[in-house]
DNA sequence: GGCCAGGCTTTGTGATCACATTTTTACGGC
DNA sequence: GCCGTAAAAATGTGATCACAAAGCCTGGCC
């Protein structure tokens, strides 16, 4: 039973082989590439990146610190299994976390950077009306951060990228969900780009907030959460 | 120049050594014991535990990763100097999240837990009347900490903690700087236990915020920021 | 006296090995 | 056929070693 590692390259060639480890694990992670539940040891992460289980090990350390990961007692780690009030809490916190990040953005943006975000949000609409989730996630992801990045603030970006850690199994074999969300819940970043060139830093952020908890409440119904832990209707099994 | 390393123990005997040096030295950072600055080397720290470099190794990079601690490009990592902006950027975060988790307790906390929380607040006002300020700032803790547990939201505690961490290390030789603090500043907790018993999470939550608000203006203003990147002022130098 | 070059020390990284524990697998009994 | 037990495979942990890079100190030169 091997797995199919199609975790991206980075960039990076001469970084230590652990920190390539790390933020390929965690990209993949983001991007919903594993499943839930499934369980990552450190010699098959080893075999998959092509190094020594060291780096693996590390990497995979990390990333159980930050709850990216779930940690057994035995020391296994594990994808973690979002329970709906887990998924909530992380919700609860975005709502929090990335509103801030837009208020302190706001006074630092440049008209430039909207116009180039602009950009971005209609690659986005064109992604979803091409009928591309996969795109349309990344899309979204590359316009919020964009922005986030903006405020200035490295451990706010950083916590809210744990978040976004978090959550990024859900999306596993799902991704086609982003389809089926209601125009009032997305399409909301035109309205915080108007926002932010009337430099109205507070009405970005509540647009943002709002867009938020829409969206919590949209997954929280179609997603199947099984029982007390679990997750989104896969697709197909995994081979 | 041997360190002294006071860390604290950990009561697990059976933990893997690498959990228990990260225990260790995540508690010795929120109390302020390494000073700001200060190189962490892996074979230093190993000696000091008792252990070989393995378990340090992967301890203190497992702070770094949640930014408790700085990385160096060249991998060395030491106790961050926090800045003014960061400082700032700390609390501003924290005013989001605690009082968020005094929301989500409000509507899970007892009677019985309050009433051992006000005890709790009977023993920091008596440590401040004694002059004991690393008392006084460990009831702060436990205060605070016994409420945010209540919230049943591990992630958001873990956040909560993380952001303690590294706020942390600004209270190396400067702990005697609570006692300063004005009235207003501090002695909020009373109120906000009178609010959870009203059942008024959001006002108890607001208490909070304003709370962190004029603790951080306080402290920005009594703790010495050196130039762009530092510190309170020491006590003593280090022996 | 200040500055730079040289070598020495210390540091982090990564590989390999040994060991205890956990987890899986297979077999035998009920 | 099902379940419990034992053997076997796999897993995480931690120690040790080798190596290259970074840092540091010293001595010599301008």
């Amino acid at each position: 039973m091997t797995i199919t590692l199609s975790i991206p390259d980075t960039d990076a060639e001469n970084l230590p082989l652990e920190e390539q480890a790390y933020r390929r694990l965690r990209q993949a992670l983001v991007e919903g590439v594993f499943a839930p539940g499934e369980k990552l040891s450190i010699r098959r992460i080893a075999e998959a990146l092509g190094t020594s289980p060291m780096p693996a090990r590390t990497a995979l350390r990390r990333l159980a610190t930050e709850q990216a990961l779930d940690a057994l007692p035995s020391g296994t780690v594990l994808v973690p299994r979002l329970t709906r009030a887990a998924f909530q809490e992380v919700s609860a916190i975005r709502a929090e976390l990335e509103p801030l990040a837009i208020r302190l953005a706001a006074s630092r943006v440049e008209a430039g950077t909207l116009d180039a975000l602009a950009a971005v949000v209609a690659e986005q609409d064109a992604a979803r009306a091409a009928g591309r989730p996969e795109l349309c996630l990344q899309k979204d992801r590359e316009f919020l951060f964009g922005l986030y990045r903006r405020a200035g603030a490295p451990m706010l970006l950083g916590m809210i990228e744990a978040l976004w850690l978090r959550r990024g199994p859900l999306f596993w074999g799902a991704r086609w969900i982003v389809m089926g969300s209601p125009p009032e819940a997305a399409h909301r970043h035109g309205a915080i780009l108007a926002a932010l060139r009337r430099g109205a830093g507070e009405e970005a952020a509540l647009e943002l907030k709002t867009e938020i908890e829409r969206m919590t409440a949209f997954l929280s119904g179609a997603l199947q959460f099984q029982g007390d832990a679990a997750i989104p209707r896969p697709t197909r099994a995994r081979g």
